[in-house]
DNA sequence: ATTATTAATCGTAATATTGCAATATATAAA
DNA sequence: TTTATATATTGCAATATTACGATTAATAAT
């Protein structure tokens, strides 16, 4: 085992549940927060910022680029990165929408 | 390793991830839309809604509980679940923060 | 051409997660 | 008391994740 039986629930449950993952990391979440302060990161600049070695955040910075919440541009030896604010948008609009569900205030909860 | 350093982030990054982190997975997710959407739901029910063994679907409301985003009551031998509303409002508080964040218009993206 | 710089990839160890069968626990019913 | 019912716990196997040292690849600078 080990393994999720995606197969068994929606897509729209696997889509959630696929973009809650991503940022159910903290060093996944710095790295974000770090794009959005700084508009665009070179690789290195976040290695110094978080204290994780160098391929470990490449390994982070990968995840978060297959899941399209970031772009990577290369310019000379340096990559820089920024958020993909066309993919960002629509996991706001997924999370929101998973969040935002709320129970009727007359029902009496236990 | 396989050990997330959680010493070397904020606590606010750290909290962001771990409720991230419980949403993170289509089971939990499952459990809780079916909790919106009947209000209460005794854990047989959650059983024979999502196709996953009884010990596995106990196991993820453990971790639903342990993040307080559910509680549970004891009725004879069954056990109804029900949404944690002030915890539930809690992480949708932090995760809408986090989500929020947003690149001001006029800067230019790669 | 050689060397430096930057980031990705590979390989691997440690730990975590997922899932379930078997079992335990606890209450209800007979 | 015995039996049935419902949920939790235990133990375990399979897989995933996290982290990093070593290496590679690719460009820039000398």
């Amino acid at each position: 085992m080990g393994l999720t039986k995606t197969e068994i629930f929606t897509d729209a449950q696997n889509e959630i549940a696929l973009f809650a993952k991503v940022i159910g990391h903290p060093a996944r979440v710095a790295i974000l927060q770090q794009l959005f302060k700084l508009d665009t990161c070179f690789c290195g600049d976040l290695v110094d910022e978080i204290g994780l070695a160098q391929p470990t955040i490449s390994q982070h910075l990968k995840e978060l680029k297959h899941l399209g919440l970031i772009k990577g541009t290369v310019e000379g030896t340096s990559v820089y990165y920024c958020i993909n604010k066309t993919n960002w948008l629509k996991m706001k609009t997924v999370m929101r929408q998973f969040l935002d569900q709320d129970l009727p205030d007359n029902v009496e909860c236990c």
